[in-house]
DNA sequence: GTCTATATAGCGATAGAC
DNA sequence: GTCTATCGCTATATAGAC
Protein backbone atom coordinates (compact mmCIF):
# COMPACT_ATOMS: atom_id res chain seq x y z
CA UNK A 1 0.00 0.00 0.00
CA UNK A 2 2.32 2.44 -1.30
CA UNK A 3 -0.51 5.57 -2.03
CA UNK A 4 -1.28 4.49 2.35
CA UNK A 5 2.35 4.92 3.43
CA UNK A 6 2.47 7.82 1.53
CA UNK A 7 -0.42 9.88 3.29
CA UNK A 8 1.08 8.72 6.45
CA UNK A 9 4.02 10.28 5.66
CA UNK A 10 2.51 13.25 4.24
CA UNK A 11 0.48 13.03 7.47
CA UNK A 12 3.65 13.18 10.02
CA UNK A 13 5.32 15.76 7.89
CA UNK A 14 1.89 17.74 8.08
CA UNK A 15 1.78 17.04 11.83
CA UNK A 16 5.87 18.16 12.26
CA UNK A 17 5.70 21.43 10.66
CA UNK A 18 2.38 21.87 12.19
CA UNK A 19 4.81 21.49 15.94
CA UNK A 20 7.16 24.22 14.32
CA UNK A 21 4.44 26.61 13.82
CA UNK A 22 2.74 26.37 17.15
CA UNK A 23 6.32 26.96 19.16
CA UNK A 24 6.61 30.28 16.10
CA UNK A 25 3.01 31.39 17.53
CA UNK A 26 4.39 31.28 21.13
CA UNK A 27 7.10 32.97 20.11
CA UNK A 28 5.46 35.59 18.22
CA UNK A 29 3.19 36.38 20.97
CA UNK A 30 5.45 36.43 23.36
CA UNK A 31 7.49 39.09 21.67
CA UNK A 32 6.00 40.22 18.63
CA UNK A 33 6.59 39.31 14.87
CA UNK A 34 9.64 40.96 14.49
CA UNK A 35 11.15 38.60 17.14
CA UNK A 36 10.79 35.60 15.54
CA UNK A 37 14.04 33.61 15.05
CA UNK A 38 14.90 30.92 13.74
CA UNK A 39 17.20 29.77 16.78
CA UNK A 40 14.72 30.17 19.14
CA UNK A 41 12.21 28.62 17.25
CA UNK A 42 14.13 25.72 17.03
CA UNK A 43 14.90 25.66 20.57
CA UNK A 44 11.47 26.31 21.41
CA UNK A 45 10.23 23.50 19.29
CA UNK A 46 12.81 20.90 20.73
CA UNK A 47 14.70 20.24 17.35
CA UNK A 48 17.80 21.80 16.36
CA UNK A 49 17.99 24.42 13.22
CA UNK A 50 18.54 22.63 10.45
CA UNK A 51 15.62 20.43 11.22
CA UNK A 52 13.24 23.65 10.92
CA UNK A 53 14.50 24.00 7.00
CA UNK A 54 13.36 21.10 6.41
CA UNK A 55 10.09 21.73 6.68
CA UNK A 56 10.48 25.46 6.00
CA UNK A 57 12.25 26.58 3.63
CA UNK A 58 12.96 29.90 5.19
CA UNK A 59 11.62 32.37 7.89
CA UNK A 60 9.52 33.92 5.33
CA UNK A 61 7.71 30.33 4.36
CA UNK A 62 7.13 30.42 8.07
CA UNK A 63 5.60 33.92 8.15
CA UNK A 64 3.22 33.01 5.44
CA UNK A 65 2.08 29.89 6.65
CA UNK A 66 1.62 31.88 9.97
CA UNK A 67 -0.50 34.67 7.89
CA UNK A 68 -2.35 32.20 6.45
CA UNK A 69 -3.54 29.90 9.59
CA UNK A 70 -4.29 34.12 10.98
CA UNK A 71 -6.32 34.08 7.50
CA UNK A 72 -8.18 30.85 7.89
CA UNK A 73 -9.10 31.87 11.44
CA UNK A 74 -10.22 35.07 10.20
CA UNK A 75 -12.30 33.24 7.81
CA UNK A 76 -13.04 30.71 10.28
CA UNK A 77 -14.83 33.80 12.44
CA UNK A 78 -16.62 35.23 10.13
CA UNK A 79 -18.38 32.35 9.19
CA UNK A 80 -19.48 31.74 12.72
CA UNK A 81 -21.28 34.76 14.13
CA UNK A 82 -24.71 33.88 13.71
CA UNK A 83 -27.26 35.40 11.00
CA UNK A 84 -30.88 36.49 12.28
CA UNK A 85 -33.78 38.32 11.02
CA UNK A 86 -31.90 41.89 12.23
CA UNK A 87 -29.28 42.65 10.13
CA UNK A 88 -28.16 45.48 12.55
CA UNK A 89 -27.53 43.17 15.71
CA UNK A 90 -25.83 40.77 12.66
CA UNK A 91 -23.38 43.68 11.87
CA UNK A 92 -22.97 44.30 15.71
CA UNK A 93 -21.89 40.83 16.50
CA UNK A 94 -19.62 41.01 13.79
CA UNK A 95 -18.12 43.85 14.59
CA UNK A 96 -17.99 42.27 18.06
CA UNK A 97 -16.24 39.18 17.20
CA UNK A 98 -13.49 41.01 15.18
CA UNK A 99 -12.55 43.51 18.06
CA UNK A 100 -12.22 40.76 20.08
CA UNK A 101 -10.53 38.20 17.53
CA UNK A 102 -7.63 41.40 17.12
CA UNK A 103 -7.64 42.34 20.31
CA UNK A 104 -7.35 39.07 21.76
CA UNK A 105 -4.10 38.09 19.58
CA UNK A 106 -2.32 41.28 19.32
CA UNK A 107 0.47 39.83 17.24
CA UNK A 108 -1.74 38.05 15.19
CA UNK A 109 -3.56 41.07 14.40
CA UNK A 110 -0.47 42.81 13.63
CA UNK A 111 0.60 40.39 11.04
CA UNK A 112 -2.73 39.66 9.28
CA UNK A 113 -3.62 43.19 8.50
CA UNK A 114 -0.74 45.77 9.55
CA UNK A 115 2.36 45.18 7.32
CA UNK A 116 4.70 44.87 10.53
CA UNK A 117 7.41 42.26 9.55
CA UNK A 118 9.73 44.10 7.18
CA UNK A 119 10.16 42.34 3.95
CA UNK A 120 7.60 40.07 4.15
CA UNK A 121 4.56 40.25 2.06
CA UNK A 122 2.15 36.94 1.95
CA UNK A 123 1.86 34.80 -0.42
CA UNK A 124 -1.05 35.52 -3.44
CA UNK A 125 -3.44 33.26 -1.89
CA UNK A 126 -3.04 33.57 1.39
CA UNK A 127 -3.69 36.94 0.78
CA UNK A 128 -6.26 36.38 -1.25
CA UNK A 129 -7.91 34.38 1.43
CA UNK A 130 -8.05 37.04 3.86
CA UNK A 131 -9.66 39.34 1.40
CA UNK A 132 -12.17 37.24 1.11
CA UNK A 133 -13.49 37.18 4.56
CA UNK A 134 -14.47 40.97 3.49
CA UNK A 135 -17.36 39.40 1.02
CA UNK A 136 -19.12 38.40 4.47
CA UNK A 137 -19.02 41.78 5.74
CA UNK A 138 -20.04 43.46 2.29
CA UNK A 139 -22.77 41.19 2.55
CA UNK A 140 -23.76 41.91 5.85
CA UNK A 141 -23.59 45.37 5.36
CA UNK A 142 -25.72 44.92 2.34
CA UNK A 143 -28.48 44.08 4.37
CA UNK A 144 -28.36 47.03 6.42
CA UNK A 145 -29.21 48.83 2.88
CA UNK A 146 -25.54 49.50 2.91
CA UNK A 147 -23.94 49.34 -0.76
CA UNK A 148 -21.25 51.65 -1.60
CA UNK A 149 -17.84 50.72 -1.77
CA UNK A 150 -16.78 53.77 0.44
CA UNK A 151 -18.62 53.07 2.83
CA UNK A 152 -17.62 49.76 3.46
CA UNK A 153 -13.77 51.21 3.21
CA UNK A 154 -15.21 53.71 5.94
CA UNK A 155 -16.05 50.61 7.96
CA UNK A 156 -13.09 48.77 8.40
CA UNK A 157 -11.75 52.06 8.68
CA UNK A 158 -13.96 52.68 11.95
CA UNK A 159 -13.33 48.97 13.29
CA UNK A 160 -9.56 48.83 12.48
CA UNK A 161 -9.46 52.11 14.23
CA UNK A 162 -10.76 50.65 17.80
CA UNK A 163 -8.36 47.62 17.54
CA UNK A 164 -5.57 49.96 16.76
CA UNK A 165 -5.51 52.56 19.30
CA UNK A 166 -6.54 49.59 22.02
CA UNK A 167 -3.17 47.53 21.10
CA UNK A 168 -1.26 50.15 21.04
CA UNK A 169 -2.39 52.97 23.68
CA UNK A 170 -4.13 50.85 25.94
CA UNK A 171 -2.93 46.79 25.49
CA UNK A 172 -4.52 45.49 28.80
CA UNK A 173 -7.46 47.29 29.06
CA UNK A 174 -10.55 48.02 27.08
CA UNK A 175 -10.90 51.19 27.02
CA UNK A 176 -11.26 51.37 23.14
CA UNK A 177 -12.92 47.89 22.32
CA UNK A 178 -15.85 48.89 24.72
CA UNK A 179 -16.64 51.35 22.42
CA UNK A 180 -17.85 49.25 19.28
CA UNK A 181 -21.57 49.51 20.16
CA UNK A 182 -21.27 53.31 19.99
CA UNK A 183 -19.37 53.58 17.01
CA UNK A 184 -21.50 50.69 15.56
CA UNK A 185 -24.97 52.74 15.91
CA UNK A 186 -23.05 55.78 14.45
CA UNK A 187 -21.70 54.14 11.28
CA UNK A 188 -25.36 52.40 10.83
CA UNK A 189 -27.55 55.89 12.13
CA UNK A 190 -25.38 57.79 9.15
CA UNK A 191 -25.07 55.27 6.22
CA UNK A 192 -27.92 52.24 7.21
CA UNK A 193 -30.64 52.71 4.81
CA UNK A 194 -32.53 55.77 5.38
CA UNK A 195 -29.22 57.70 6.53
CA UNK A 196 -28.02 61.18 4.71
CA UNK A 197 -25.19 59.34 1.54
CA UNK A 198 -23.39 62.64 0.79
CA UNK B 1 33.64 84.98 27.37
CA UNK B 2 33.52 81.08 28.69
CA UNK B 3 30.28 81.18 28.84
CA UNK B 4 30.09 82.65 25.09
CA UNK B 5 32.31 79.73 23.77
CA UNK B 6 30.01 77.82 25.99
CA UNK B 7 27.27 78.33 24.25
CA UNK B 8 28.70 78.03 21.05
CA UNK B 9 30.40 74.65 21.92
CA UNK B 10 26.52 73.64 22.77
CA UNK B 11 25.27 75.30 19.09
CA UNK B 12 28.19 72.52 17.66
CA UNK B 13 27.26 69.71 19.76
CA UNK B 14 23.27 70.07 19.21
CA UNK B 15 23.90 70.91 15.03
CA UNK B 16 26.19 67.73 14.97
CA UNK B 17 22.73 65.71 17.02
CA UNK B 18 20.81 67.15 14.67
CA UNK B 19 23.03 66.37 11.75
CA UNK B 20 22.84 62.22 12.51
CA UNK B 21 19.20 62.58 13.22
CA UNK B 22 18.92 63.88 9.80
CA UNK B 23 20.73 60.91 8.64
CA UNK B 24 18.21 58.34 11.02
CA UNK B 25 15.28 60.03 9.44
CA UNK B 26 16.51 58.83 6.02
CA UNK B 27 16.77 55.45 7.05
CA UNK B 28 13.47 55.36 8.66
CA UNK B 29 11.68 57.01 6.16
CA UNK B 30 13.32 54.54 3.75
CA UNK B 31 12.66 51.04 5.23
CA UNK B 32 10.89 51.46 8.38
CA UNK B 33 11.77 51.83 11.93
CA UNK B 34 13.32 48.27 12.50
CA UNK B 35 15.80 49.16 10.12
CA UNK B 36 17.84 51.73 11.67
CA UNK B 37 20.76 50.45 11.86
CA UNK B 38 23.70 52.31 13.73
CA UNK B 39 26.97 51.02 11.11
CA UNK B 40 24.43 52.15 8.66
CA UNK B 41 23.31 55.29 10.15
CA UNK B 42 27.31 56.45 10.49
CA UNK B 43 27.45 55.90 7.34
CA UNK B 44 25.18 57.81 5.76
CA UNK B 45 26.07 60.75 8.21
CA UNK B 46 29.77 60.72 6.98
CA UNK B 47 31.26 59.48 10.03
CA UNK B 48 32.00 56.15 11.77
CA UNK B 49 29.90 54.60 14.52
CA UNK B 50 31.69 55.35 17.73
CA UNK B 51 31.36 59.20 16.72
CA UNK B 52 27.72 58.41 16.81
CA UNK B 53 28.16 57.36 20.55
CA UNK B 54 29.89 60.33 21.55
CA UNK B 55 26.22 62.21 20.61
CA UNK B 56 23.81 59.75 21.81
CA UNK B 57 24.32 56.92 24.33
CA UNK B 58 22.49 54.01 22.51
CA UNK B 59 20.58 52.99 19.49
CA UNK B 60 17.56 53.92 22.00
CA UNK B 61 18.09 57.27 22.57
CA UNK B 62 18.51 58.26 19.26
CA UNK B 63 14.97 56.53 18.79
CA UNK B 64 13.96 58.64 21.74
CA UNK B 65 15.12 61.92 20.52
CA UNK B 66 13.43 61.01 16.89
CA UNK B 67 10.21 60.56 18.78
CA UNK B 68 10.98 64.01 20.54
CA UNK B 69 11.10 65.72 17.42
CA UNK B 70 7.77 63.87 15.72
CA UNK B 71 5.93 65.15 18.93
CA UNK B 72 7.12 67.96 18.33
CA UNK B 73 5.91 68.25 14.70
CA UNK B 74 2.96 66.94 15.76
CA UNK B 75 2.39 69.68 18.37
CA UNK B 76 3.43 72.20 15.99
CA UNK B 77 1.27 70.70 13.13
CA UNK B 78 -1.50 71.02 15.65
CA UNK B 79 -0.79 75.22 16.53
CA UNK B 80 -0.62 75.36 13.04
CA UNK B 81 -4.67 74.33 12.20
CA UNK B 82 -6.04 78.01 12.16
CA UNK B 83 -9.19 78.90 14.70
CA UNK B 84 -12.22 80.05 12.39
CA UNK B 85 -15.86 81.29 13.84
CA UNK B 86 -17.29 77.51 12.16
CA UNK B 87 -16.47 74.62 15.26
CA UNK B 88 -17.40 71.85 12.28
CA UNK B 89 -14.77 73.48 9.75
CA UNK B 90 -12.13 73.73 12.18
CA UNK B 91 -12.68 70.15 13.66
CA UNK B 92 -12.28 69.30 9.74
CA UNK B 93 -9.57 71.18 8.82
CA UNK B 94 -7.85 69.45 11.78
CA UNK B 95 -8.61 65.78 10.78
CA UNK B 96 -7.72 66.50 7.29
CA UNK B 97 -3.94 67.77 8.82
CA UNK B 98 -3.55 64.66 10.71
CA UNK B 99 -4.39 62.47 8.14
CA UNK B 100 -2.25 63.97 5.61
CA UNK B 101 0.66 64.32 8.80
CA UNK B 102 0.30 60.67 9.01
CA UNK B 103 0.10 59.54 5.70
CA UNK B 104 2.68 61.38 4.43
CA UNK B 105 5.50 60.11 6.62
CA UNK B 106 4.42 56.55 7.52
CA UNK B 107 7.22 55.48 8.94
CA UNK B 108 7.23 58.56 11.40
CA UNK B 109 3.73 57.62 12.29
CA UNK B 110 4.27 54.25 13.46
CA UNK B 111 7.23 55.62 16.03
CA UNK B 112 4.83 58.51 17.10
CA UNK B 113 1.75 55.81 17.13
CA UNK B 114 2.51 52.88 16.96
CA UNK B 115 4.95 50.68 18.75
CA UNK B 116 6.95 49.43 15.98
CA UNK B 117 10.22 49.59 17.68
CA UNK B 118 10.76 46.15 19.94
CA UNK B 119 12.14 47.22 23.01
CA UNK B 120 11.79 51.09 22.63
CA UNK B 121 9.17 53.03 24.25
CA UNK B 122 9.55 56.55 24.73
CA UNK B 123 10.92 58.91 27.60
CA UNK B 124 8.02 60.45 29.82
CA UNK B 125 8.82 63.71 28.61
CA UNK B 126 8.41 63.17 25.32
CA UNK B 127 5.67 60.60 25.82
CA UNK B 128 3.83 63.47 27.34
CA UNK B 129 4.61 66.03 24.21
CA UNK B 130 2.79 64.03 22.15
CA UNK B 131 0.06 63.59 24.87
CA UNK B 132 -0.36 67.03 25.63
CA UNK B 133 -1.29 67.74 21.35
CA UNK B 134 -4.71 65.76 22.47
CA UNK B 135 -5.59 68.82 24.30
CA UNK B 136 -5.91 70.59 21.19
CA UNK B 137 -8.25 68.24 20.21
CA UNK B 138 -10.47 68.08 23.18
CA UNK B 139 -10.59 71.97 22.90
CA UNK B 140 -12.01 71.70 19.74
CA UNK B 141 -14.35 68.93 20.27
CA UNK B 142 -15.68 71.03 23.29
CA UNK B 143 -16.81 74.25 21.01
CA UNK B 144 -18.51 71.22 18.79
CA UNK B 145 -20.29 70.05 22.12
CA UNK B 146 -18.69 67.30 22.45
CA UNK B 147 -17.47 66.44 26.31
CA UNK B 148 -17.56 63.31 26.93
CA UNK B 149 -14.30 61.42 27.03
CA UNK B 150 -15.49 58.19 25.34
CA UNK B 151 -16.66 60.90 22.57
CA UNK B 152 -12.75 62.10 22.06
CA UNK B 153 -11.54 57.72 22.34
CA UNK B 154 -14.38 57.16 19.44
CA UNK B 155 -12.68 60.75 17.55
CA UNK B 156 -8.81 59.46 17.91
CA UNK B 157 -10.29 55.60 16.78
CA UNK B 158 -11.82 57.26 13.82
CA UNK B 159 -9.08 59.15 12.79
CA UNK B 160 -6.37 56.80 13.25
CA UNK B 161 -8.53 54.07 11.93
CA UNK B 162 -8.19 55.97 8.40
CA UNK B 163 -4.42 56.42 8.65
CA UNK B 164 -4.35 52.63 9.66
CA UNK B 165 -5.86 51.40 6.80
CA UNK B 166 -4.31 53.84 4.55
CA UNK B 167 -0.99 53.12 5.11
CA UNK B 168 -1.35 49.63 5.29
CA UNK B 169 -3.43 48.85 2.44
CA UNK B 170 -3.08 51.46 -0.03
CA UNK B 171 0.41 53.28 0.77
CA UNK B 172 0.50 55.40 -2.52
CA UNK B 173 -3.02 55.54 -3.19
CA UNK B 174 -5.51 57.71 -1.38
CA UNK B 175 -8.55 55.45 -1.16
CA UNK B 176 -8.57 55.93 2.75
CA UNK B 177 -7.79 59.52 3.45
CA UNK B 178 -10.22 61.01 0.86
CA UNK B 179 -13.02 59.89 3.37
CA UNK B 180 -11.77 62.10 6.10
CA UNK B 181 -14.83 64.64 5.07
CA UNK B 182 -17.19 61.65 5.33
CA UNK B 183 -15.99 60.19 8.43
CA UNK B 184 -16.13 63.74 10.08
CA UNK B 185 -19.51 64.26 9.36
CA UNK B 186 -20.88 61.34 10.68
CA UNK B 187 -18.76 61.79 14.38
CA UNK B 188 -19.96 65.28 14.06
CA UNK B 189 -23.62 64.28 13.31
CA UNK B 190 -23.76 61.71 15.89
CA UNK B 191 -21.57 63.70 18.69
CA UNK B 192 -22.09 67.30 18.22
CA UNK B 193 -24.34 69.05 20.00
CA UNK B 194 -28.13 68.00 19.14
CA UNK B 195 -26.46 64.60 18.75
CA UNK B 196 -27.90 61.55 20.77
CA UNK B 197 -25.59 60.87 23.28
CA UNK B 198 -26.49 57.06 24.76
C1' DG C 1 15.26 13.79 8.77
C1' DT C 2 18.14 14.93 12.20
C1' DC C 3 22.21 15.98 13.89
C1' DT C 4 27.19 18.68 14.61
C1' DA C 5 29.68 22.09 12.83
C1' DT C 6 30.23 26.05 10.27
C1' DA C 7 29.82 29.70 6.62
C1' DT C 8 28.82 34.42 6.07
C1' DA C 9 27.18 38.45 7.57
C1' DG C 10 25.36 41.83 10.41
C1' DC C 11 24.41 43.72 14.88
C1' DG C 12 25.20 47.15 19.19
C1' DA C 13 28.69 48.76 21.68
C1' DT C 14 33.57 49.73 23.43
C1' DA C 15 38.95 50.19 24.00
C1' DG C 16 42.43 52.94 23.20
C1' DA C 17 45.48 55.76 20.06
C1' DC C 18 45.66 60.41 18.49
C1' DG D 1 35.73 64.08 19.19
C1' DT D 2 37.15 61.16 15.86
C1' DC D 3 39.37 57.50 14.35
C1' DT D 4 41.00 52.11 13.71
C1' DA D 5 40.24 47.88 15.38
C1' DT D 6 37.70 44.70 17.67
C1' DC D 7 34.75 42.30 21.22
C1' DG D 8 30.93 39.36 21.80
C1' DC D 9 27.01 38.10 20.10
C1' DT D 10 23.13 37.10 17.01
C1' DA D 11 21.20 36.32 12.68
C1' DT D 12 19.76 33.18 8.44
C1' DA D 13 21.16 29.51 6.12
C1' DT D 14 23.96 25.38 4.58
C1' DA D 15 27.46 21.21 4.29
C1' DG D 16 28.02 16.83 5.28
C1' DA D 17 28.04 12.78 8.56
C1' DC D 18 24.80 9.37 10.10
Amino acid sequence: MLKGEGNWREARRASARAAVLVAAWELVRADGPAALSMRELARRAGITTPTVYAYFESKNAIFDAMFAEAAQSFVELKAAVPTTDDPRQDLLAEARAFVEFCVSDAPRYQLLFQRSVPGFTPSPESYELAVSALEVTRGLLARNGVHDPRHLDIWTAVTVGLVDQQVSNDPDGDRWSRLVDDVTQMFLDRYATGGVSS
